[in-house]
This record gives C-alpha cells, structure tokens and sequence, in this order.
DNA sequence: TTGTAGGCGTTATCAG
DNA sequence: CTGATAACGCCTACAA
C-alpha cells in the first residue's frame, strides 16, 4: 500500500522547474517574483493540493503566530466573551489562537502552560485558576521572552502584564447602589479567600461603602462561601434570611450566587425588591432573564480580551526582561434592573 | 545586547559530551539508554532550562498529538459539555486539545479548518456552523488521511464518521410526553431549515408523534423561527398565545427557547405547566433554576466528546480511505420536571 | 528576478 | 548501550 507523502513546494518546484526559494516566495507574494512566476506557482501549488505546513514555517521562523489562551473554564460567559475579544484582535493581526481550559485545576494548569510553551506559542494570555496559589510555572515565558498577560484573576507578585478590572470600586458601587435605594442591612456572599483575590477585592469594596456612609459592619451579614456555586448560594441565603434581624439588601459578587439568593427569596415569600434587594455581578446572561431581572455589575468583557490580545502583539517584536510592565485597568458599571430598584 | 536562542539537545550533548541521539533518547526513558545516563541527562537539562520543542519533533514525527476542535462556539452549554468529554479521552491517550470557533460562519469554517490543517492536527471534531451549506473544506482532511469527526450538527451527504444523538427519536419522546400529559394541541417553535438539520428532525419527530396518536397538525401550531435567539421565541410564543385557539403545550427544540416560551407564558399570565406544558431539549443549567422548572431532553454531551476523541485516537494508525465511517448513535432521555407536569 | 545552500530542533536508522 | 547522520518542510542570506 502506498504510504502518504506530504506534497512540498519541492515537489511544485520540481514540476515547473524553479527553485524552491522561488516557489516559498511566490506562494507569500514576495515582490521579487514577477506576477507570472507568481500566478503559475498558485496555480500548480493548488492544482497538485499543496497545502502550507505551519509547523515547518514555524520551526524555521521561530515563531507560531499563535496566542495560548489558558483559562479555568471556556463555559462561564464573562470568559467566552473574554476569548471573543481575544480573537478578533488576535484575527486582525493574523494570529491563531490556541484555547485550554484548566478547570480551575493548579495541576492542570502547570501541564497545560507547558504544552502551550513546548508548542512555542508566540504570546500567552492567562486566567488563573482558583487552586493556583504560585506561578512559577508560568517563569519559563518570562525567561524565554514570550509575552504573557494575565487577565481578571491575576496574580498579585509578579511582574508581569494584568488586564482587570477595579474589583474594590467595583464592590464599592454595588454596595453603594444598595445604600441609595435606601437599604440599611446590606448582606455579602464572601468568597474564601483566593490568590487572584478579585472576591476578597469585591469585599474589601463592600466594606469600604459600609463604613463611608456610616453603617456598621455585622458579621453575621457576610456569609463566607466555600465555592461559587448555586447551591452553596442557597444555603448562604437561607443563613442570611434566618437571621432575627434579617438584611435589606444582599450583594452578590456573582450572577449566579445573586440569582441563587433571588430564587431563593422568592421561595420564601420575601418580595424581591420592596423587602430584599439583590444586585449581583458580570451581567451573566441569566440576570437578564431571571425574573424580577438581576441588577449586576457590568465587565467590559470583550474589551479586556482585545486589551491583553493587543499587549501581546504589540510586545512581541520588543520586550526587554525587567521592563516594569503596566497594569490595564478597566471600567465597570452598575446596572440597575428589577432587583433592586425601591425608588 | 544578547539574542535569545534556545536551549536545544545539542547544548546538552555538547555539555555531557554525548550524542544528540543519546539526549533525545534518554529525555524518553528510551530503555536501551542506561539509567545513569538517563538520570545525568535528565538533570543536566532541568539544570539548563532546557524546553523541549514540539514543533521540531512534530515536523521530524509528522504528527502533532494535537486534536483539531472546531465548533460554532464554546458558550453553549451542550458544546461545553462536549469540549470535556474531548479533553478527558484526549488527555488519555497523551494528546492536546486546540478548540477553535466558527461563531456560525461559513467563511470562518473554511478558515479554521485550513488553519488546522496546516497545523497537521492529529485529527478533527467538528460541528457544524449554522451557515455551512457544505463541506467541501474538509475534503483536505479525508484527501491526507487525518481522522475527521463530525458531532450533533453534521453533514448529510459525507463519508466521515459522525456522533450524533437521534434527533427524529427525540422530538418524538418530547412530544409524546406532552401528549401523554393530556396536551391535545401542541405547538412546535421550528428552526429554519438547515444543512445539518438537526432541527428538522426535531420537527419531524413531533410530527411523526402527532400523527401516531391520531392528533391533527394544525400548521397555525407551528411556528418558523429564523434564529436561535430569546427575543424570537417570545414572538413566536406571543403569536401562538394570541391564537383564537391557543395551544395547551409546546415543544421548543432548545432550551433557551423553552425558556421564553415559559416566561412569555408567565408574563401573560397564563399557568404553567397547567394551561400550557412546555418542554426544551439539552438540559442546560438555566432549564433547572428557571421557575417552574423546564422539562427538557438530555443529551450525553459529554460522552458524545468521548466517543469522539475516541474515535480520532482509534483511527490514528489504521485509516483507509474509502472504509464505511459508522454512525455512532448516543441515547437522549425526557427528563420531566415542573413545565410539563400536568399529572 | 531566480538559484544555492544551510539551518531551525528533533528523531530514526544504521552502524559501532 | 551510544554515536553519526540524514531527514522532516520551510525560509533567507547570499550569490548569480
């Protein structure tokens, strides 16, 4: 049986003649070939199927023009619109990109960012994940020159890229909308503490707009979740709801933990705005259908991903190791909806 | 200043005084390589920070270990299910994903598969973009003997293998459930026509089922919609609610659909599901928190991924070109929850 | 405008 | 058990 055989611009250079430097040339519209040379070459290189091996190119270039993009998960929408950002730009500039999920997993996250530097990925744009608790496995870009960004949940000591939102003021105005609608016991769902900390951000912002305006802080109002789950909202809410002197107000720092607490007042009989108002945070799609609609803290998603893409290519041609590399802040933005409007 | 150039076998032989063969040998525990020499080798290239580099050994193997994802997108949350089922089996048998995203264009398609192929991926999964019309971009992959998948959303008239759930058996079992429920006219939010027409199928099956307990279509019951979207469901959803003779069920081929439906129905006031049941299909998380619950069809998303990867790793060694590629059928299920509950 | 030749980093074959 | 060498497919400096 005849084995396969990859058709190589040897091959179409033998056919017609030529060298295959003429051949490589003509096939990417080098100037110094005539447009004959250059329109016969297409067309027998089409002709005999000749199909471009990137890996081939890649070896020789020393550069994939790929983007590794190394995520928790592809799933949540703030991420899928993160990659969407990531491509566009990414597109524009020629660039592939190269999408892994982690699964909020350290250990597959070390695997994955090594599969993504041996396939010599030409830039990395990274979300931790959740267990991540060091980032020495991302060093080897670092020490290589391959430019890395991290995004949202983002490392706190090391030099490196990060595109990401205000989570303290973004907390802050959450919080802040509750209180202008006239809220007294506002409640929190705490996120345990994490490396990326954007949750302990989002708290330190809750805090901080407690104290401006003069409200105490109680305790027994911030519920301290051990994942960022459905269920574990619940049972945050019902803890909230049983209180004597139950909150006002809840703010979630999730679409999810706020739709969680909205159904489960719902269940309750409690009235979702007039005795307890939620507002949550990423404008998940869900928030928009829940019923009464979620109020929720918008993330320019999109933005951040063409934001860390266009860091990336712009450093590609120059990065200097030590350089101080600048951190991207983005905007956030209240949005009112059904949830929590008293007034 | 200094250009960076990477640590290769050649330093490592050259600093042990050994061959490149022995280097490359010894990184793979290849066991005609002593142990001793092994172990010094293995250290002596951590020592350096030496990183191993895919694309050379992939061009010198012709094979990249890589398995090619193309789909429509990533968000939804059957295709997410599907991408897990992919990396678990891949992970496996020591492969790596690349997930690409053809967000329903043709044009994209036909871009992403080349830009796969010219990355030689091992193989290729893919469903289908809504826009495709055909395949013939994919020939590349049958013409080089590269495993090719389709699933959920495949080509009719292709020689390939393709997973897929039985989406004629499906709509029936939904629409029987309705009837068995008491509903006696039932409408049908249809999708446009399409290539991989998984929704006719759907439709067919409501039909059939209809048919077989003697219930008359009433084509007023059937409503084209031209995209997957909410905003289309509650129109079509309004326009069947203002029927003389309204519905006492529907059956969306979608969950998103099923959901405005319900809400749409809610908004007019109209109970669920005891004046009208309502059922959706692929069991997305939104089916269960929205209230009342959504009855749904699932999928075994997850190993629809699985028998696919499976299916590319099986075929890696042994491809002949003009085998039969089976058809692999995975089950789907009614899974009854509150929408439909009359009984 | 086209050709020659060497090398990108790895591995497999063949020889020792 | 280890070494020398060619080859994977492409690109580019240099030469013509």
């Amino acid at each position: 049986m005849k084995k396969y055989t990859e058709i190589t611009i040897y091959d179409i250079a033998e056919k017609l003649n030529l060298a295959t430097s003429t051949i490589s040339r003509a096939l990417k519209d080098h100037r110094s070939i005539s447009e004959k040379t250059i329109k016969k070459v297409k067309k027998t290189a089409f002709e005999m199927g000749y199909q471009p091996n990137n890996l081939a190119a890649s070896l020789r270039n020393k550069q994939t023009k790929t983007i590794g993009v190394l995520l928790p998960t592809v799933t949540q929408p703030f991420l899928s619109s993160l990659i969407s950002g990531i491509e566009i730009t990414a597109k524009k500039a020629g660039y592939t990109v190269m999408i892994m999920q982690s699964h909020d997993s350290y250990d597959e996250e070390v695997n994955l960012a090594q599969s993504l530097y041996n396939n010599r990925v030409s830039g990395i744009i990274c979300s931790l994940a959740m267990e991540t608790q060091d980032t020495s496995h991302f060093q080897i870009f670092i020490n290589n020159n391959t430019p890395l960004v991290f995004v949202d949940r983002v490392p706190k000591n090391f030099n490196t890229y990060r595109v990401v939102i205000d989570n303290f003021s973004a907390g802050y105005k959450a919080t802040k909308h509750l209180i202008d609608q006239g809220c007294k016991r506002i409640a929190h769902l705490s996120v345990g503490s994490e490396f990326g900390n954007l949750y302990s951000e989002r708290k330190k912002g809750y805090l901080e707009a407690l104290k401006d305006h003069n409200i105490d802080i109680d305790e027994q109002l911030i519920v301290r979740l051990t994942t960022v789950t459905y269920d574990e909202a619940e049972k945050g809410t019902n803890k909230l709801l049983d209180l004597k002197n139950p909150p006002d107000g809840i703010f979630t720092p999730g679409d999810i933990l706020g739709v969680s607490a909205l159904q489960c007042a719902k269940k309750r009989g409690i009235k979702v705005p007039e005795e307890l108002a939620i507002i949550g945070f990423n404008n998940d799609p869900i928030s928009e259908i829940i019923d009464p609609n979620l109020s929720t803290i918008t993330h320019p998603a999109e933005k951040m991903g063409q934001a860390a893409a266009k860091i990336i290519i712009k450093n590609l041609k120059s990065l200097k190791k030590d350089d101080i590399k600048e951190i991207t802040f983005l905007n956030t933005e209240v949005l009112v909806r059904e949830s929590s409007k008293k007034k």
